[in-house]
This record gives C-alpha cells, structure tokens and sequence, in this order.
RNA sequence: GGGUGCUUAGCUCAGCUGGAAGAGCAUCUCGUUUACACCGAGAGGGUCGGGAGUUCGAACCUCUCAGCACCCACCA
C-alpha cells in the first residue's frame, strides 16, 4: 500500500491529517513489525514496561515512553528488527479499586455468579455498594480494562511510538497466566517457596498481605498517650509512653534499656496491665531506648515490625486482637494467651472494645484510662512516620495468616553481583538499587487476598474431617496450565470432591501483581511464540520509583530461574515535576492529558519535548518546550517544502542518483558538516544518549536554514547548476533520516513526497538506513573550513547591515576582507556565494592579505553600506 | 541517622578526559510579504550556590559549608 500524500507538499501543513495518514500506512505496511527470521545479533529486544491501566495515561508516560520509542527507532533503522512488545497492566488492586469506584460494587466471594449481572457506570451513585460475586467481580473488571485499554493503545498511537502491536499481552492474560504459574512450579521445585502462617504486613482496607516493597511511610497526626502501669504487689508504677494504647489487651513484655539507672530495680519484676490486669514481666534489653518517650516500652503483638521481631525472639504466648477487617477480634480473659488476675473486670472492660476498629478502640480505651485514673497526663500530640500500603489509605497492621513467601533474604549478595552485571544508566541508580537489596528485611510475600489475578496453581488436600492439609499442597502439572484452582481440578479428583472430607479444596488466594510484572520478557516471548529470543533482552526502560520493585523482583526472577541478567543495559528516565518542582502525579490533580497536548501541538512536538529531556533527568513540564517542538516541524516542513520546488524546476527533477552532482567546493564543505553531525549522532546513539544526537542534529538544522540554504539559494535557481540542487536533496534527505526517530510523522510525510523517489520506492522512511559513513565515503575528510568562513563573513555582513537598521537585502556597495593569504584563497572559491547572500554588487568585494592574522581569523570592513531609505 | 543527585542568564536547560562561559524561551532594537509571521537579523543579560585547596590555568578535580529534590532506615 503506497503513502497518500500528494507529490508536491500541499501549501499548509494539516498535522491532524498528515498522523492519521501516517498512522494508517504505517498499520498497513506492518512497518514496525518485528522480524522472527532475524538472528539475535540483528534484533534490538525491548522490555517494554507495561502502563497500569487503572486510570488515564498522564504526560509523564508519555515522556519516557517516547524516549523509549526514540532509541527503538534509531535501532531500527541503524539496520535491526526490534522486538518491541506491548502490555498492559491490567491485574490486582489498581484496577479493582478502580472497578468498585466506576461501577459501585464489591466483590462477595460467598455470593453466585449471576449470569444476567451486567456492570453499568455508577460513580455518582453514593449509596452502598453492590456484593456481587466473585466470577461477577473479574468480568466487571474484565470489561472495564479492555475498554481503558482502547483508550491508551489510542493515545500510544497517535504520539507514534512504534510497538508491534501482533506482540501484546495483558497482565491478566492467559499467557501471563501460565507463565507466572509456571514460575511458580519452577520456584516451588527448587525450594524456594514456602507457604508459611506468620505476622504479615497487613492493609486492612483492602484486607490483603502486601510485601515489604509496597510499604510507603506516611507523617500522621497522633497522640503519646502516659500511661501508669502498676508494679504488681506494690503501690509503685512505671508511666509508659505509647501511640497505640488500643494495643494494651495485646502487651506481652515491658521493656528497659539494661543500663537505664530508673528502671534498674524493676527488672524482673511484673506489672499489671492497666483495665486488664494481666501480669507481664520487665525485662532488661537494649531494644529500648533511653531517651525515647519515657524509656521504658511496651511490645504488643503487634504494634510494629520491632514487636514482631521479639516476639519470635522470645517464643512468648501470641495475643491476636485485630481481624483481618482491622477490628478488634472478640477475645476473653482467662482463657488462651490472655491471661488476667482479674478476669471478670479485664472482659468487661475489653467488651467494650471488641468489635471496634482500631481507631475507635483508641478512643474508647483512653476514655477508660482516664475513667481509672491510669493516665499520668492527658495525651500529647505528635506527628509521627507510619508505614502504609503505598495504595492503602490507613496504617497496616501486623496480622498472622497463611501466605506464600519467596525466598529472598538469603540471596542478597547474590542479587547485588546480578545488579552489577547489568549496566545501568545513569549509573548512579545502581546505588538504589544496592541500598534496597541490602535492607532488604522480609522474604518476598506473594499471595493476595484479592480476585482479579493470576491464580496460584495449588489445591490441599482434605482430610476425612474436612481440614486442609497445607504441609503437601498439590501443584498443578504444567501441561494444565493456565489453571484456576477454584474452578479446575487437581489430577485424580473430580468436582464433585471439591470441598468434601478427603477431597480438596483450590488455593483462593491471587499472586502479588509484581509476582506477574516481574517475568515481562518471558511473557513478552510467550506472546511472540518467540523460540528464538531469551534472556538477557537488550534494554530495560523504567522509572527510579519502581526500582525496588519491578526492577529488584524482575532480576530476582532471572536469577532464580535462569541465573542469568534479564537484560544487559537498564535505562531509568526521569520523571516529570510541575513548575512548583512537585513530582506530578494524579493524586495531586495537577496532571495534564496527553491528548490535549498532542491535538494543540501535535505528536512530533511532544516527542521533540521529550527527547530533550535526558535520561535520568527529572523535568519541569513546561509547555513552551513544545511550542519550539512545533516550529522545528513547521520549518522541516517549509524547508523541505522549499527545496521540492527548486528540484521540480531543475533538470534533477525525478533524479535517484544525485549525489555525484555535488561538485562545487562550498557544497563539499556542507556535506562534510552534515556528515561530522551524522557521526556525532551516531555516536551519541550508541550509548542510547537521543538528547545530545537531537542537540547536535537540530544545530546543524536552524544553521541549514538560516545559513547554508540563503547561501546557495541563488546558486540553486540557476538552471545549469545542478551541485547546489544535489546537495540541497542531499541534505534534505539526510535531516529527513535523522530527524525520523523524533519526529516520525511530519518526517514521513515530507519524505514520501519528495520528488526524488523512485516510482516503486513505497517504503516507509522508518525502514529505511539511517546515514552510514560508507554514503559519504568520498567527503569524509573534506573540509568544512571554506563553508565557516562564508558563514563568518555571511554573519559579518547581516550584522553590518543590523547595525545601519538597514533591509538585509540592501545592496552593499563596498567591502574589504582581511584575512591570511590561505584563507583568501580559501574564501574566494566561495566568491559567488557571499556576493549572492549578501547582496554585494558585482565587484563591491574586495581583499586585502594581511599575514599577521591567524588563518582563521577574517576581517571585515564595510565601508559603503547605504543608509535606510525613508 | 545513612545514601544519591542537583545548584550555570529572568525561566527551562546544555557544557565530554580541566584550556578564552553556551542554546532556546522571555526582554529590547531593527527588518521582512516569491520556503516559512509557527519569519529573519542583531543587542543586552551570568563572580557558574558560598568558602578554601590542587594547578601555569577550575563551571569541571579535592575538602568544606549551605539550600533543594529523591531514596533507604528508625520511629515507644
């Protein structure tokens, strides 16, 4: 299929319908479609990260994901296929949040599926929301991200970037399905997961474990509540500081520094813990700090990490007070670990407690500390850090249930060799990624109590009292895969066993979404039905924010399975602040959408913002960048515009072959200077470095047009001159190659139109070879030297005429150049030249040799320049 | 508390292994209608965050101080 464009570039430049022409021919041509038949060394393989499909794209997408699309396609057309995948990601909590908000509804995994539920649009609606089942629950989702997903691929389109879009996958896809259960088999068979019932981080909104990647400190309001704990048998206390008196029924040790002088005489004594009267004994251990609250603490489980810490330490009794739903558990006195010398009066107090959420229960138990005379003083307030589920919108608890873990904590020095076998640019982010890993405190916890995931590939067994066996969980066999536990059946069983004695019953759970996001390249490949690609890929592009997770969790994975690097080079881009230099992000309402920019400034200058920024870099949205994007294109267009028509008016007209026209000495210099910025770009390119390549390409570009093109305009109207016209196609196609990685769509749109095409010659300019140094074999060492001497004197004369407030197309009657006599000879090849630029009438130059001047240094004297008529 | 990066013109940013301070925008002046008003020519504007050191020579190397941003840890 042929490009639609006229022959001739039409007067003004239509951006909307030069992308959408653009758009179509390229789908039609499959112009970025990788090529299976390539050998690896002839591919350029990309982990593209895939967008969470939760919301809208913001510009910062755009922005590292076009510089992403800028590297793949020079790579492109430095002469390699690219596998270049997309995905979306489209599983776990974004999208179920978002789901619940859209529609209104929640999932109740008791409830049946109704065949005839169907989700509708219901974000206004403000009364509770809908429980519907939980085969209900993922097709809502289903249906809501598969729509989201037509809006981003839409969006991914009209900025141009090149994916293959024959290589998508989704998150919650079948592919990424079966490839994360397989990585699960292949885990669980080396003996790296274990399915262990301990303290886990626990978000009680979302009533989920999460790992400790996904913990975010928040600074919160709280109070320091003193508290008077009685010592048991006297009528002595000790006041403990505490921010979570809620905790108090949960206190299994008080705790002093060893050395602290006021607390010395009551180690290994007890005290009663105030409304409970349950005694705990003082200990002496530097887990306390002198000079934190009152120095003396309490350890609850659990009120944070620390306490988790000791009470495995200690092998003391487990007091569990908070539900999975963060309230607090209906628990009794007397019986268990809560112990009291005073049950009666410890569960009337905790009747009043139980059922409450946390906060609530703070209120309500500082009510009766104060009604029993057990605060020292009335609370103090504070701000203080506590941890979050970076999603979540209050504090986690620490709550036991049974989780699946990966092991990580033994493989720290390991993974940082990993780290450094990878080339990371810029290099300094290394450094995060080797903090992370060596604090790294907590295996890797992967099982969600969510419903929109990848399924673990595991049922238990039951025994013949209906209780689960999780010593042996039963695996799926991988020719089965992808699975759904709760609908498929373990080898040997059949349906009719799920849930009865000696039966089975399937994992319920869903893998953390990362567990999914951390084998992109081995899904990508599945995608593909690639055998010939594996790991490493070339390049990694991502964002700092996700190092510790997508990165660390991805090269995690690499190591376990293949023990090799997924990726050779990692490329971190920056993000993208609002003038304020606040990170954007949409919980802060500053975001600007993608689509508005693109339809006022167009794609071209997007990217052309986007390109300037280099990687690493963080960068202040600022839209005038864009509006300089929008001139570099309205004068690649006006330039090339320009050119056409002299070549339509020159016996090159329809000529492939014009290079060996380029003959004049001036000419010859140009093209040496379009060669140094093709070298330099080249080189640039090579450590994927587009911002310097775009920066020296754009130079030379404003000094074609404002210098080179003026000089030889003359000379190119001329009918027998045919080098000026050659070096001008010539360089009109060189800017169109190079520029093609930034601006794919005015570039394309210009080079299909140019008259020097030949009739067959349909491909598009994005298969085509960028500059190679062999095109210009015979200039490679041709001097420049004459072309920035007339540019000098060019510079001189406009400066000259400027300074008389004179017309630049005023007549000069007399000049005189100073210069060596090297540099004269130099100059005088390019005679007609100056004297057609600045308007110099015939014999007005003239020289003078002057030997004590450096070789390049010219001097200019305009003695007769007419003065401005009135 | 630990780490990383940054600080250059009014703004946004370049400035490679040390060798006469740069671009774009903004401002001001002038010009311009046969590629382009989404135009052109020019001008002004900086003690390169402060201080010390190394060097013939420092925006660049070393030390130090300050400010900003981000990451990690701690948080009774």
């Amino acid at each position: 299929m042929s490009y639609k464009s006229t022959k001739s570039l039409d007067n003004r430049m239509d951006l909307p319908e030069i992308e959408n022409r653009c758009k179509s021919f390229w789908a039609e041509n499959n112009t970025y479609r990788y090529d299976n038949s390539r050998s690896r060394e002839e591919t350029f393989v990309i982990d593209t990260p895939p967008p969470t499909v939760s919301g809208s794209l913001h510009i910062g997408h755009i922005f590292s994901y076009t510089q992403t699309d800028v590297i793949a396609r020079y790579q492109r057309m430095s002469g390699k296929t690219v596998f270049y995948p997309i995905g979306w990601d489209d599983n776990g909590l974004p999208t179920e949040r978002r789901v619940q908000n859209y529609y209104n509804i929640t999932c109740n995994p008791s409830l049946p599926y109704d065949p005839n539920f169907k989700p509708e649009h219901n974000e206004q609606d403000k009364s509770p929301r809908k429980e519907v089942s939980r085969k209900n629950f993922i097709e809502a989702c289903e249906t809501l991200t598969s729509s989201d997903e037509i809006v981003f691929e839409n969006v991914f389109k009209n900025i141009g970037h090149s994916y293959d879009w024959n290589i998508k996958y989704t998150t919650i896809g079948a592919g990424s399905i079966k490839v994360s259960q397989e990585s699960f088999i292949d885990l669980y068979e080396k003996g790296e997961l274990h399915l262990m019932e301990s303290p886990t981080m626990w978000d009680v909104t979302f009533q989920s474990a999460i790992a400790q990647a996904e913990v975010e400190d928040k600074e919160i309001q709280g109070f320091f509540h003193d508290i008077k704990f009685p010592i048991e048998g006297t009528d002595d206390y000790v006041v403990i500081a505490t921010t979570r008196p809620e905790f108090l029924p949960a206190c299994i040790s008080i705790v002093a520094h060893p050395d602290d002088e006021r607390y010395k005489k009551y180690f290994g004594k007890k005290v009663l813990v105030p409304l409970f009267d349950t005694p705990v004994e003082i200990v002496a251990s530097d887990h306390a700090e002198m000079d934190k609250g009152t120095g003396i603490m309490m350890v609850c489980t659990f009120g944070d990490a620390a306490d988790v810490a000791w009470w495995k330490q200690t092998g003391l009794p487990l007091k569990q007070i908070i539900g999975l739903d963060g309230c607090l558990l209906d628990v009794e006195f007397g019986k268990g670990a809560f112990v009291s010398n005073n049950p009666e009066r410890a569960n009337g107090f905790y009747k009043q407690l139980a059922g409450l959420s946390t906060k609530q229960a703070r209120e309500k138990i500082v009510q009766l500390l104060r009604e029993n005379n057990y605060l020292a003083c009335e609370p103090r307030p504070l701000t203080h850090t506590v941890k979050f589920y970076e999603k979540g919108n209050l504090p986690l608890e620490f709550v036991t249930s049974r989780q699946w873990f990966i092991t990580l904590q033994d493989k720290k020095d390991a993974m940082v060799a990993m780290g450094r076998k990878i080339k990371w640019k810029p290099e300094h982010m290394q450094y995060r990624y080797e903090e992370w890993v060596r604090g790294l405190n907590q295996d890797w916890c992967i099982s969600r109590q969510r419903f929109f995931g990848v399924p673990f590939p595991v049922w238990y067994k039951l025994d013949d009292k209906g209780n689960a066996d999780y010593e042996h969980p039963m695996l799926a066999d991988r020719s089965q895969l992808p699975v759904d536990p709760m609908i498929d059946c373990p080898k040997g069983y059949t349906e009719a066993q799920r849930g009865q004695p000696n039966g089975f019953i399937g994992d319920k759970d869903i893998m953390d979404t990362w567990a999914t996001s951390s084998l992109t390249p081995q899904i990508a490949l599945e995608a593909a039905e690639s055998d010939k690609l594996g790991l490493p890929f070339d390049i990694r592009p991502q964002a700092h924010d996700i190092i510790r997770t997508w990165a660390f969790y991805t090269i995690a994975k690499a190591m376990m399975h293949e023990n090799t690097i997924p990726w050779k080079e990692i490329l971190i881009s920056g993000c993208i602040l609002d003038p304020d230099r606040k990170k954007m992000s949409k919980s802060k309402g500053n975001v600007v959408t993608p689509q508005h920019l693109i339809d006022t400034y167009g794609a071209d200058s997007i990217r052309y913002w986007a390109s300037r920024a280099r990687l690493g870099v963080d960068t202040a949205f600022e839209e005038q960048i864009m509006a300089q994007g929008k001139k570099l294109v309205n004068k690649i267009f006006n330039a090339s515009k320009f050119v056409f028509t002299i070549v339509e008016n020159s016996k090159l007209n329809g000529v492939s072959d014009y290079r060996k026209f380029i003959t004049e000495p001036l000419d010859k210099a140009w093209q040496s200077k379009i060669y140094a910025m093709v070298k330099q770009a080249t080189e640039s390119f090579s450590t994927h470095d587009y911002a310097t390549a775009l920066d020296v390409i754009e130079k030379r570009f404003w000094d074609f047009c404002d210098n080179y093109l003026e000089i030889v305009k003359k000379r190119a109207y001329a009918p027998e001159d045919c080098s000026a016209v050659a070096s001008l196609m010539e360089t009109i196609d060189t800017f169109l190659r190079v520029f093609a990685p930034f601006c794919p769509f005015i570039t394309e749109e210009v080079y299909q139109a140019r008259p020097w095409a030949a009739a067959t010659d349909k491909v598009s300019l994005h298969n085509v070879m960028w500059p190679q140094s062999s095109e210009y074999a015979d200039i490679a060492n041709a001097d420049g030297a004459l072309y920035d001497a007339v540019s000098a004197i060019t510079a001189e004369i406009r400066k000259a005429k400027t300074a008389a407030n004179v017309s630049q197309r005023t007549q000069v009657q007399k000049a005189v150049i100073a210069a060596p006599d090297a540099s004269l000879n130099l100059i005088k090849e390019g005679l007609v030249d100056i004297r057609n630029v600045c308007g110099l009438q015939e014999n007005a130059l003239s020289f003078v040799s002057a030997a004590e001047l450096a070789v390049n240094d010219i001097e200019l004297d305009l003695t007769e320049l007419p003065q401005k008529a009135s």
